[in-house]
This record gives structure tokens, sequence and C-alpha cells, in this order.
DNA sequence: AGCACGCCGACT
DNA sequence: GTCGGCGTGCTC
């Protein structure tokens, strides 16, 4: 009898693909198995999704599978469930879907559980040797101690980041061997837990919410909502050292930014287990290997960024996805999907418990703790005896400034600097100014592929536009009317950091964005130096809001509010709170009380009040109603689509089809087509559609009838275009 | 997404 | 005369 099987492949094609399987490689096949099998002129590695014995296509049609390349499934049925959900979900091919939960070195046909390593033992000419001849080798002379200690295998050589010239040349001069070892894994932690230092101890409300945790059996959703300073960690690890006492693993998610040593060594110090960090540094094989140490359960916590999400774990006990209002949890490119979300589909699958933590919830997760779906726990003491911040704002309406800043902020951080504190200002664009302007004609110079303007960057004597990478030496005429009388144009931080310098030449200033701290390491080293207080003034985008603590700064300001809260896009209020939130909680310590200083031209606006006076729980809630009043998410769902092309009439046209196709009714409005607030990117016209549902299913149900009519299209190969399910922003 | 085929401009 | 630009079409 003739057997087929279904083949989910990386391509951006929405179907599988039906392979022959030939009578000796029929042996052992089952879904979830990698194979890898001819496509057009290549070869992919795809995963089996389905066997039959029958098959509609022509026999000609069909090849056959080249290998079948493991004897087990790759995934545990609640991680293979869980990655067509999603494809489901976010309007995707299973095969992609599947790739992108994968390592990169499995998506290549890599062994996924190898039976034997290579270990690398010293020889006996080498055991004779004294380590000291190799001191002006520091690299080989580490290999060679570790050697003497224990035999290591190939795996510990690539987790530890030891040389591998080292061992070459070591291997070279005959001191050490290879030997093929068994692969053993130790789960000894299982059953007796170590623990490297005791725990802090609680206050009452940690007390309550571990209490509460550690009570609650099979699929829960908590919000652990903790102000900055209130202990969420502590937290995490109390209920952590319950689920490892139980012999199960736990997962925790942290955003990019979070990812840090000390974040790590926090988690290391109590336990005496192995911890697997999977984060973006990692080589493909440093990351299988971690991949492999958590799905054999020899890694107790995995601790990692969105993608870490799929990482499978064979005694699944807790997800921790901390920060969880963090927007980079959701992917960007490719399948955009949220960490977030699947994490919470994850924990029910594999009928465990979800804790999400953060200071300022999304709306998203508020509304869900609020209707009850969540578990909704507080903590709203900070664990020190910190005093609150306080709280001002300078109206800038027609008040002179210099560099941004108004004379009332000048002095506040002349008092600040003089008491030898440090001062924090944010401004979120980089560059010295955002743009060029010609003082004798007018003309601002705009990127000739973007409509956008260009940046100048001073230092580097360059104009760049930052949507597309596209820079030239800044010009010496204005290139409409010839005139030598350009200058910047309004305020970037880059000349913030100039000005401040002659402000306050007494004080040194350090600059942190995207442009300084280029470099690998040198944003480590630049907040050592504010650690160190070498820097006394702290300027800076974004970058510097997220995750790090600066005790000895007591004022923060921000010097373009307006900016910031009424972008174009709909959730430029929720992000302004929670910035707003997480640098007031940053401000000042226990004996230097903070402050925070808002610039704004609209000093009396309902948003900004509603945030200062009444705090982010209150401003959030009130953000919901507005929410659910204009049919935006959470209240409502979203699907975009956005649609580029060197014509705009042609993702136009692509666009209008798509809105002619969807049954429109007062619970499914679609929007539409309109240009993306950056209408031209990269010499490219893009426009957007938006489907607004008011239930989730009939979203899911109209949308997926009506794919694979948008998909036959023929407008559909003129443009570019990408589904972009719960967008974070319309850009 | 790759990868090939195919048809028009500046180069050894 | 070629090398190579990216438009279009196909992949079980």
């Amino acid at each position: 009898m003739p057997v087929f099987v279904e083949v989910a492949l990386p391509v951006p094609l929405r179907q599988n693909f039906s392979y022959r399987v030939k009578d000796e490689q029929q042996t052992s096949l089952q879904i979830g198995l990698r194979v890898k099998v001819p496509f057009g002129r290549q070869q992919l590695v795809g995963l089996i999704t389905a066997i039959t014995d029958s098959c509609d296509l022509a026999p000609q049609q069909i090849k056959s599978i080249t290998a079948v390349l493991d004897d087990a499934p790759l995934l545990p049925e609640s991680l293979y469930k869980l990655t067509l959900w999603a494809a489901r979900y976010y309007f995707t091919s299973q095969g992609q879907m599947l790739s992108q939960a994968l390592p990169v070195a499995l998506r290549k046909g890599l062994d996924a559980s190898p039976q034997s390593t290579i270990e690398y033992h010293l020889t006996e000419q080498g055991r004779q040797l004294d380590p000291n001849v190799l001191k002006r080798a520091p690299a080989q002379k580490k290999l060679f101690e570790l050697l003497l200690e224990n035999p290591l295998t190939q795996d510990e050589l690539t987790t530890q980041a030891l040389s591998k010239s080292a061992l070459k040349a070591l291997q070279d001069k005959q001191w050490i061997e290879q030997k093929s070892a068994l692969i053993t894994h130790d789960l000894s932690w299982r059953h007796k837990l170590q623990m490297n230092e005791s725990p802090h101890k609680l206050n009452k409300q940690q007390a309550v919410a571990v209490s509460v945790l550690t009570q609650q059996q099979g699929f829960h959703c908590t919000l652990l909502e903790g102000i900055t300073g209130s202990g969420k960690t502590e937290v995490y690890l109390t209920l952590l050292e319950t689920i490892l006492k139980q012999g199960k693993q736990a997962l925790i998610l942290v955003p990019e930014i979070g990812l840090t040593p000390q974040t790590i060594n926090r988690f290391k110090r109590r336990f005496e287990v192995k911890v697997a960090v999977i984060h973006s540094g990692l080589t493909d094989n440093q990351r299988l290997e971690a991949w492999r140490q958590a799905r054999v359960g020899e890694a107790a916590i995995i601790i990692g960024t969105r993608s870490a999400l799929f990482t499978p774990m064979a005694f699944p006990g807790l997800i921790i996805l901390d920060e969880e209002h963090d927007s980079s949890f959701k992917q960007q490119e490719g399948v955009r999907y949220h960490s977030r979300d699947l994490a919470v589909m994850r924990g029910h699958l594999e009928d465990i418990q979800v804790v999400l933590g953060s200071a300022t919830p999304s709306l998203e997760t508020l509304q869900n703790a609020i209707s009850g779906r969540y578990h909704h726990l507080e903590l709203s003491e900070r664990a020190g005896v910190a005093q609150k911040v306080k709280q001002g704002i300078i109206d800038i309406t027609s008040q002179p400034l210099k560099a941004g800043m108004s004379a009332s902020l000048i002095n506040e951080m002349r008092m600040h600097l003089d008491a030898g504190n440090q001062v924090l200002l944010f401004l979120n664009r980089r560059g010295f100014a955002p743009a060029l302007l010609c003082h004798e004609c007018g003309h601002l110079h705009e990127c000739d592929r973007c409509d956008a303007f260009f940046t100048v960057h001073q230092g580097l004597n360059e104009i760049c536009c930052h949507h597309c990478g596209n820079q030239y030496a800044i010009p010496k005429q204005c290139h409409q009317c010839g005139s030598t009388m350009l200058m910047g144009h309004g305020l970037g931080t880059e000349q913030l950091e100039q000005e401040l310098v002659k402000l306050f030449p007494q004080h040194p200033v350090v600059r942190i964005d995207r442009d300084t701290t280029r470099r690998k390491g040198s944003l480590e080293q630049q907040l050592q130096g504010i650690y160190m207080g070498k820097y006394k003034i702290l300027v800076g985008t974004q970058m510097l809001a997220k995750g790090h603590h600066f005790p000895d700064v007591t004022l923060v300001g921000l010097l373009d509010v307006d900016g910031a809260l009424f972008s174009a896009d709909f959730r430029a209020p929720e992000r302004f709170g929670q910035l707003y939130t997480q640098v007031s909680g940053r401000a000042g310590r226990a004996d230097k009380p903070g402050k925070v200083l808002l610039q704004t031209h609209q000093s009396d606006n309902p948003i900004l009040r509603d945030l200062l006076q009444r705090g982010y729980g209150e401003f959030a809630r009130s953000q919901l109603t507005e929410r659910q009043q204009a049919l935006l998410p959470p209240a409502w769902h979203m699907v975009l689509i956005r649609a580029e092309a060197h014509l705009a009439q042609d993702a136009d046209a692509f666009l209008a089809q798509i809105s002619q196709l969807i049954p429109q009714s007062n619970e499914l409005e679609v929007i539409g087509p309109i240009p993306a607030p950056l209408d031209r990117k990269a010499g490219k016209y893009r426009r957007q559609l938006m489907l607004q549902a008011k239930n989730r299913q009939q979203l899911q149900t109209v949308f997926e009838q009506v794919l694979s009519q948008i998909e036959r299209l023929p407008e559909s190969k003129r443009c570019r275009w990408t589904i972009d399910r719960d967008p974070q922003d319309l850009m």
C-alpha cells in the first residue's frame, strides 16, 4: 500500500505538501518527525503533519522524501499543538510557524537528540605536564587546567565559550585526545533540590502573593501587579522553589533589554540547578544545546527572551513572563506572534500556571484581570522605605527654551546637581536635529526614498534618514535655492548633550542612544560609568528608561511629552503612561526623594492630568474605557493588512479588493485603505487596511474564509503584503 | 522565501 | 559582443 505524508515546510505558502514515502522509510513514521524533502530545486527540512494512504495529486507530481531525520517527535504534543494553533491564529503557514518555533540548527537538520558526543581527555603525555609551561597562552592554560580536573564534552566547550583554537593547539601538541562518550542526563535536582542561599524574608503582600500562587493547581493565569521596588523577583524565586521541589521546570521570559547578567545571576545564585539562558548572543549550536537541556529536563530553569517561549520542557511546571507590558514580546518581522499571548495558551495546553508580572500592565492583561479571567495580585509597598516621588508639570507654552529646556527645568537641574546628585533627561529623538532647514528659503531637506526629513548627525557630518538608512554628507548648499545658510531644525539628543556640556561645564554628561551604544559592550561601559558616579547628567532615548535603576538620580526630566503622548498611534497614551511610571519609580531612593518634571504645551490635557493625579492603575482603567468607545483593542480585536508597492495605486487596489470581500456589519468594521503613517518608505508606497471586530471568533472565521480568495486576487501579486494580528503599532 | 528563467543597459 | 539588473512564476 502506498504511503504519503503531509509535510509543513518553511515557505510563505499557506499549505502543506504531499510526499511519497519509500518502503524502507516507512518503519517508524510518526507525526512530528522532521524530514528532508526536495522542493523545487532545493532540499528543505519540514515536519510531518499527517500520514495517509492516498493522495489526490497526480502521481507524477509527487516526489519522495529524501530522508527521515528523527526517530521521535521533536516537540512535545503540547508545543506541537501550540504551534499549529498559532499558525491559525496569526494566519500563517504551519511550516513557517513551526520553523520559527525551532532553533536554527534544527531547521538545518542537525541531530536533536544525539546518543553520544565527543569528549576531550588529557593524554598520558599531557598529564605529566606542568600547566605553567602554558603561561604565555592563557586560553590554552585555562582549558588545560579544566581538563586536569575532568574531561570535557563538546557541548561543555560550546556552552562555556572555550576557545576552539586553543583546543586545536593542544591537540596538535598531542597533549589532549578525543574519545567518544555516551550522553547522560543529570536529573538529580528533581529529587533533591539544593539551595545556594536562603530566601529573603517576605513582606506581608509578598507572602500573600506567594501563598495564593503556590496553592493553585493546573492552569491559572495571574497578573502580578507590583510597583517598582516592590520585590516581584523575590515572589518569583519563592514560587520557583516550590515548583522545583516538585521536580518541575520553569520557563522565565524577560524583555530583550532585561536579560542582563544581574537578572540571570539572581536566579542562578539561589538554586544549585542548571539554568539554560537563551539570548540573541548565542551561536546556533549553543542555542541548540540549551534547547536540548530543557527538553530532557536537565535544565531546571530556562530564562530567555521572546522566542524562548517555544523551548520544550520535559517536566513543565511554570511560566513567568516578566515586564509583560513590554513591546519586545511581540515579534515584529516574519510571523508577528506575541509571546505573552502564546505563553498563556501554552500554560493552558500544558495545564500549568502562568504568571504575568509588571508595574504597568498592558491594557490587554489589565482587562483580563478586571474581568476575572486572570487572577490579580498586587504589590503596592516598596521593599525599602523610599519616599514618594514628587512630580511637576512645566508648561512651556511661549516660554523661551534653551536646547528644548525651560528655565525652570534648568534651575531645578542646577539644584540637584549642586547637591551632588545625578539628573536624567529623556528625549526620544537621536541625532543632532530632526531636520535640516534652509534659513533663506525655508526648504526642509527630505529623504528621496521616504516621506521623512533627514536627521542631522553633526558628529558624523552626515544627514541620515532614520527610516531607510539613506545617508549623505551634510550639504554645503540648500538643494532648492543654493543658499549656504543651512541649520539644524528641532532638537535631538546629540545637540542636547552639546548644550548641556556648555551649560554645566563642571558636570560630566553621558548620552545613551542607539548611536552611542552601537559598539558591543559600550552600553555596559556607560552604565558602569553612571553607577560609579563618573557622569552627573544622563541624556538618552527610550533605551535609558527600560530596566535600569540609577540610585543616585534624583531628578528626571521628560523633554518632549507632547511628541510621546500625542503621536498618531492609538497605543501612544498607554506607552507614555508606562514610560512615565517606570521612570518615576526609578528616581530617588530611601534617603533621597526623587522628582519628575514633564515639559508640555498642554499642561491641562486630561490624559496627562489623569496619569499624574490618579496614577497608572486608574489612568489605565480610563484608557480602557476610551478604547472601548473607539472600538479598539483590547475591547475589540484587530487585524492589520499592510501592502507596499512601487506604485501607490497597486497597493490601494489590492486593499480595496480585500475590503470588498469582507462582509461588513456593526460588529465587523473595515477601515481603509489608508496611507501608513510613513506613506513612502525606501521608495515604496505603504498602505494599510484595518479590520476591527467585536468578537474574536467571528474575526477568525470571516478572515480565514476570505484569506484564500485574497491570495488568488491578481492584485496580490502586484505588491508585497503582510498580515499583522493584534498589531502593536500602526507603523 | 528561494531559485530559475527571461529580457534590456554599461562594461572587459 | 557579454555580465548582471530585478520582474514574474513555480514549488508536492
